[in-house]
Formats: C-alpha cells, sequence, structure tokens
DNA sequence: CGATTTTGCTTGATTAATGAAAGGAGTTAA
DNA sequence: TTAACTCCTTTCATTAATCAAGCAAAATCG
C-alpha cells in the first residue's frame, strides 16, 4: 500500500506542507509531476487528511492551556456537547475516552476570568477535574 | 497588532494551508503579492509556526488511541523522559499538568500487544492511568 | 507462455503563481 | 510643508504547476 517514498513524502509534509512538489520531488529523488501524482493519490486514500498550520496560540491571547475530564452524572450527554458546541472558541479536542472520565476536553482560554465563566457554564451539565498544563 | 485580515487569513490556512496566495487574497479581498506579505509577516511574528499535514493515523496502521495519566513517584523524573524519548514512534504528546497527575500522554499504537510492551517498560518508572480514545 | 493492460515514471508544452521593482495613497511626525 | 514609513497595487521576469504524450517494467489474463 505505501512504500518508502510514500512515507516519506508524510514525513516531509509534515514539516512543511507548503513545500512545492518540485522541491519535494528532490527530497525523494523523483519529478515534480510524479510526486504530485504520489501526494494526490494520499490525499484520495484518506492518508493524507488536509493542510493546516501551527499556530502559536499565546500570541493570538490564548495563554492557558487546560485539559479538562468530564464525568457525567446522567446518560443524556446532549446538554453538555451543545454546551461545548456553543464554546467552540475555546475547545480545541473533545475526546470520548475510557476509564474514569467521560470526556477529556482540551481547551484554549485568555484568561482566568474566561476560563472561570466556562467553568460556571460546565457545572451546569456535569461534574469536572481541571488540569492546567504547564507546558508541552 | 493583528487585523481582521489577518485573522481571516490564519482561519484560511488552517483549513487549507496549501491554498495560493493569489486564491488566498480572493477571500480577504487583496493581491497575491499583499496577501503574501502579510503571511510572511505572521511566520516572522511567530504567530505562524508552520505549515503541517493533518494524517489518518489508523490508515497508517496506528489503531489505538490513548491518554496516559502518568503519576511520577520520585522527583527524579529523568528515567521516564529518556524512556518516552526512546518510544517517540508512538508519543504523539507529552504535556506537563498540575492536577492528579504529573503528565498526560498522548499515544498511539498499532496493536493491543504493542500497547501492553509500552506500558511494561513505563511501569518500570512511573504509575500510569490508562484512557483509551474512543471518539474524537 | 505471450499478449494486453496497468502502473509509475519521464519529458515537453502550456498555463498559472511567485518574486522583485516601481509607484501611489494614507499616516505620522519634525 | 516635507520627509519617512506603511501598505497596497501594477507590471514584468522568473519559476513552478499542470496537462498531455510517451515509454518501460510489472501485473493480469486468456
Amino acid at each position: 500500500m505505501l512504500d518508502h517514498t510514500d512515507l516519506l513524502i508524510i514525513e516531509e509534509l509534515s514539516k512543511n506542507s507548503r513545500i512545492t512538489m518540485k522541491e519535494l520531488g528532490e527530497k525523494v529523488h523523483l519529478t515534480g509531476q510524479a510526486t504530485a501524482a504520489r501526494v494526490a493519490k494520499l490525499e484520495d486514500s484518506g492518508v493524507i487528511e488536509g493542510y493546516t498550520i501551527k499556530i502559536n496560540q499565546e500570541k493570538l491571547g490564548y495563554v492557558i492551556h487546560a485539559m479538562i475530564n468530564i464525568i457525567t452524572q446522567s446518560t443524556y450527554h446532549e446538554p453538555f456537547l451543545s454546551y461545548i458546541q456553543s464554546q467552540k472558541e475555546y475547545v480545541i479536542n473533545n475526546y470520548k475516552i475510557s476509564g474514569d472520565s467521560c470526556y477529556l476536553l482540551e481547551c484554549k482560554f485568555p484568561s482566568n476570568e474566561v476560563l472561570d465563566e466556562f467553568l460556571v457554564g460546565l457545572s451546569k451539565h456535569v461534574n469536572y477535574k481541571l488540569s492546567i498544563v504547564i507546558k508541552k
């Protein structure tokens, strides 16, 4: 399915997805055309899901990075899910997980005040346990 | 510092970082050249940290997505840190966090066997609590 | 086995994007 | 008022992407 060249392409695109097909081709010893064809195949097969950027959230004002474990009391999760949908400016990821918690929210906030507001709203629907990310 | 156009540019590049500057310019009502200049500025200021791809890890064979809470018994974290360094094929992120745990590992594994091996090695250095990601 | 199709690449021509230079409009400050 | 600066546009030369053949090795199949 995937050969060594494909893995190299994935690695290089992970490092810099705006590289030209010509340059990428030089790295994997192919022409730009052949490289573009391989990349198109990786897109079609779903291995490459998209092209995006790494953003420095702190420079955008989101200085708090939090992990919030969610423990739902009721089996009816809808109110919680629609709450975080309404707050998606702050939600980076929402993982449904096994273990002590039902969900793990990865969030970003511009201040403790906003974090507090978020938690006040959150506590109307679920119990939670808050962890602050100190370092990545 | 950042105006509305910059935020639009960031949003569009998040959705598709391989868009041409010309097309991106059309979306934000600027010429390709002016857009490229703004993007270069966002790079220089560190707001845009890099360009990357979204990869379907399952299609690469990593079918298990795990969150592992780490509780260190000793204050000497070095053995743990060098262990996960040696296992970085499986480690997506390592967050140092506040709360019950000291670290939160986000990992991927191709099978339960490999996960088990990882945990056997891990348990030589720290205590852990395993959560499996069911859905994102 | 041998003919045909498919796959994966290269080359070459065309089209589109990028980069550099020049210049104009608006802002700030001496 | 003038000078310096910012941010944009236009133009043009350069470079890359795309499209269409063409070719050879590998796979498929009667």
